[in-house]
DNA sequence: CTCGTTGCAAATAGTTTGCAGTTAC
DNA sequence: GTAACTGCAAACTATTTGCAACGAG
């Protein structure tokens, strides 16, 4: 089944250039970026832009399901414009975020015995690892 | 096997009095508690104490492992006496912090299917969830 | 005595917010 | 036309840090 495209008029959203070339961009490196780096990258194209209206629109996208937001202990929030399920894992080297397939992972938290009482409701990981570039030991610039 | 009690001057620590009483409130407690917690809860005792030595004497504690702290995403950190290993799951709706038994959750690092060539190193694991009482409906004050 | 530690205050980092002017629709 | 949105700057929160005085061993 084929998901509805999302329609920005229906939330009550505008398309203002700058929430449109922040979506852009997210699209078009479809990688996980920190607001200020996606300051970055729209101040390129709207270079009046301002930190505080990306900030704006990252979190009212996300809030809306067009975008997923990564938030991790001691780190800044990463967004990215894949909003499929699925894992992270950042190499402890480098500090780069690695996407890895639900599936790829075997946890349930239905098989928490949490106790009779508590439900789990859901969770959070964050998955630590070494990259296989960071493993060679070959050095970064 | 009885684990040694760890000295404190054995790491090059002196055991001042804010140092003690900050162990002994999360020692009495047994409970999670943030910096400006700890900090209220020491200020008792003594009340000169800064917030800027809490804070440094946590980090100390933590570092040297005579401590555990908890580090969660778009939340305070959190201090707890137990350095043994367990999970935590937070009470969406009041908040609170309750501890889960490593065993109790059926997760396993080493099962994830992360790529060839990269390495998963470690993990950390959030549980969300619903609390007994707050999943009767029961207001808290 | 000496160096780890403290209180204090200022600095920092990341993010949010108030407001008056602007713009999408 | 009007409500959503913007740029700007100031505010905020949690935490860290520089420094001169203090105190544990």
């Amino acid at each position: 089944m084929k998901k509805d495209k999302v329609n920005l008029n229906d939330l009550n959203l505008r398309l203002t250039r700058q929430r449109q070339v922040i979506l852009d961009e997210l699209k078009r490196a479809d990688s996980h970026f920190t607001a200020d780096e996606v300051f970055e990258r729209v101040r390129r194209t709207v270079p009046r832009v301002s930190l505080g209206t990306v900030y704006r629109n990252l979190e009212i996208l996300y809030s809306h399901g067009l975008i997923n937001k990564l938030e991790t202990a001691g780190h800044q929030k990463l967004f990215e414009a894949n909003t499929n399920d699925h894992h992270h894992v950042r190499c402890e080297k480098c500090g780069e975020i690695f996407d890895i397939p639900t599936k790829a992972v075997n946890f349930d938290i239905q098989t928490i015995k949490a106790g009779k009482d508590f439900e789990i409701t859901g969770y959070r990981l964050e998955l630590l690892g070494l990259c296989a570039q960071c493993k060679q030991g070959v050095k970064r610039t």
